[in-house]
This record gives C-alpha cells, sequence and structure tokens, in this order.
DNA sequence: CTTAATTCGATATTTAATTATCGACTTTAT
DNA sequence: ATAAAGTCGATAATTAAATATCGAATTAAG
C-alpha cells in the first residue's frame, strides 16, 4: 500500500525528526504541533496535517503528540528501519566526508563500499573497503545494490553513472556538478549546493534591500 | 528593485544552468525551453516561464534563447557576480571538502578562512587560512563576514551558531544535525542530507511497489 | 513561394498546497 | 465545580504553482 504524500512533506519530515531529537533531549515528553511550528517557523496547521499523514496514534487534546512514539513513526514512515546499501564511486575529499558521515546509518543507508579510479590497492575509510573503479561493474551486480552515490568530477560522472546503471543500480545519487542523462524510469537526485546558495543568498539580498 | 520569484522556481534556476553548460559543451548556440525541459523531465511551460522571469531579451520563435546569454542571465540573477564572503566554523572531513570545493567560487561565494577547536597553529587547505576557534568572532567582525557556514559536531552548533551572530554574520548555513535557535529575523538554512534521502527512497519505494 | 514544424509569450484553467475556521475534547488553574 | 487555555481533527476557503490553450512569429523544408 503506497502512502501517498507530497514532496514537500517529505522533505518537512526529517526536519521534524530534528526537532523531536531535540525535545527528546530537553526531557519533554510530549509536544504539538505548534511547538514543532515555531521552531522552524511554518504553520502549525502545515505541522499538523503532516503529522497526521503518518502518525500511527492520535494526538491528544492540549497535549499534543508522544514525542518518542512521533518519532518513531517518522522513522518507521522514512525507511530508517530498513537498510538500503548503497556504494559511493570518488573517493576524494567529498566522497571521505560522506563515507565518515556516521548519519546515513541513522537514515537507513548504508554505503558498503567505495571506488576510487587512484586506487589499486584495497584500503579502507572508517572500515568501508575502498577498491579499483575497475571492479566496480562486477561487484555492484554481485553484491545487488541499490543506490550509487557519485562524487567524481564532472568529467567522469556520466561514465561512471552509466555503469552504474548498467551494474544495475535502481537509484542515483548524484554530487557532481553536472548534468547526468540517463533512461527515463532510472531515480536520480542531483545534489547541488548552488541550490542551497540561491535560497540564502536570494534572502540576504531581500534583507538587504529592506533596509 | 526586488524581482520576486518563488523559492521553488528559485532552485530550479541552478540546475538549468547545469543543463545549459552541457549545451555549451555540445557546441549549441541556441536552446529552447523544451529542450532544457526535455532533459530535466519537467513540463516546458514551466521552463519557459521562469526564464521569463529572469532574461533579459525575448526569445526567437522556432529557434528559442541564446545558450551564453540565458547563462548569463542566471548568474546574475542569482548573484553569481558579486562575490560574498564567508567563513566556516569545523574544519573536520566535512569542512575540509567545503574549503576545498572549487563551485563556490562559480556560484559567487568565497570561503575567506576556517576556524577550528582543534587548531592552535594557523594553517592552510587550499590556501584557506584556518584558525583557531577562539579567534574567529574578533575575525568575522573585522571582516564584516555575512554568511557563516557550520560543519561541526552536533553538540557544538548552537554554540558556534551564537557566536556567529554575536560577531555580526547575518546568514547561517548549518550542515550539522541538529536544531538551531535563532532570533526570528536572522537567516538560517538547515542543509540535511536525509531531505535528499527521505526523495530518494520514497522514490525507491515506490517503483517496488509498482513491480 | 508555400507549408509544416517550432517556439514564444500572454491569458486562462486546473491542480496542489497552504492557511483559516469551527466544534469537540482534555488538561490545568481558579 | 467551573472556567480558561490549548489542542486535535475535519472541512472550507484561499493562495500559489503547475499546466493547458491559443495566436503570432520565425525558421526550415519541400
Amino acid at each position: 500500500m503506497i502512502k501517498e504524500i507530497s514532496e514537500q512533506s517529505l522533505r518537512r519530515l526529517p526536519q521534524y525528526l530534528i526537532i523531536l531529537q531535540k525535545f527528546l533531549t530537553e526531557g519533554r515528553l510530549y509536544c504539538s504541533a505548534s511547538h514543532i511550528a515555531d521552531a522552524m517557523q511554518i504553520s502549525a496547521i502545515q505541522v499538523r496535517k503532516d503529522l497526521a499523514k503518518i502518525a500511527t496514534d492520535e494526538g491528544v487534546p492540549n497535549q499534543g503528540r508522544k514525542v518518542n512514539q512521533l518519532i518513531r513513526d517518522i522513522e518507521t514512515f522514512l525507511g530508517y528501519n530498513t537498510v538500503s546499501e548503497a556504494v559511493i564511486v570518488g573517493v576524494g575529499m567529498l566522497g571521505r566526508a560522506l563515507i565518515s558521515y556516521k548519519g546515513f546509518h541513522d537514515y537507513g543507508v548504508k554505503i558498503i563500499m567505495g571506488f576510487d579510479a587512484a586506487t589499486q590497492d584495497i584500503f579502507t575509510i572508517n572500515k568501508t573497503p575502498i577498491y579499483s573503479v575497475k571492479v566496480m561493474p562486477n561487484l555492484v551486480k554481485r553484491m545487488r545494490v541499490k543506490i550509487g552515490i557519485i562524487t567524481v568530477p564532472k568529467d567522469q560522472a556520466q561514465a561512471v553513472c552509466n555503469q552504474l546503471l548498467d551494474a544495475g543500480v535502481q537509484a542515483i545519487w548524484n554530487f557532481a556538478p553536472v548534468h547526468l542523462d540517463v533512461p527515463e524510469h532510472v531515480i536520480v537526485h542531483h545534489e547541488n549546493m548552488a541550490e542551497s546558495l540561491a535560497v540564502i543568498s536570494n534572502k540576504l539580498k531581500k534583507q538587504g534591500e529592506k533596509s
């Protein structure tokens, strides 16, 4: 059964999670939609509607919802309990940062290996083995990895993408600042820091013009 | 004069840019909204409306727009020509990756220095000087830096945020997976990889259920 | 020279997302 | 006990975003 949820709501859920975890550390057992909304500076109604979509139990009037239950519900909805395996291609600065990032584990993603062109010998980063990119197709096929993360320089990104798809990867998470051409059904997510920067500097500009 | 543009359009502009650059390398001098739309798998009407908002000259029927002019227009709109200075606090793996990332330069952002708690001696990463976090408030104040990038562990993020704001920073770009409390007028952008992952794994899930 | 194919830009239309309103229900305080 | 404040959930209204439609314009092909 597919729960329909808009991408906008979906993107807010992890943000709620971060606020809920803060509430937990503050020792709050219950919280209302308005509490979350205040922290995020969005409307309480919006939060309430989002939560209604994913919560398993009902809220209590004048009290809200149980924080820990809500966290569980969001995590379950986002699939943090079922681990998806991923590989990363490109072990430069960014690749290393992603491999070392412990957060993925919380998010139900495990980077099981990395590949790099400059590597002949096998070595590890934080216990994650790094192989030569030459053996990538074989290994990825054998392990039936679902997610391929691309952190190579932009002139290599398309080639790596093609190889990953050939090897059976179902989704591409691309950090190279280049557009990837893929068949229609393939899932590609382009991570582009320029997007965030666009939002930030637009806000800065607006604020500057106010004065 | 403030050009009104929705955050959604704003986020698409950098994506157009990436596609346009690809067109340039392919030697295309003109392109239409539908060409861009095809590459991104969104509707041509949407692209056309976005472009109408930021283009300085008109498109030509049955030909489209000049690619290089369009690139210039988007870059100008996004402020890639006027450099904003930023500092980064937290020089771990992620911090290093951001400092080394050459893309920022293209996006009109320059990380002029970094700070880290573990640093006593001054050193540099890619010519960017790294100082002890102790001298941060002073330096940031003196240089009137606008943007503060936070890449410290989550338990230090709020403290660093407060210090940056005290030092006069106008916008915070937070990579720590924790919510930051800030005064209302302050610009905060939370970079949360879980957001992207939520989108990706939701798509994966849907695709899995189709079969 | 004419026709067909594209594209633009402007104006609807439709769809989706956000916000508002309201009655019912709990807790807390008086 | 009673009143007040806060919350939920459902439905309605509003706003914003995406899509559709159409005439005019330009190029390319026949």
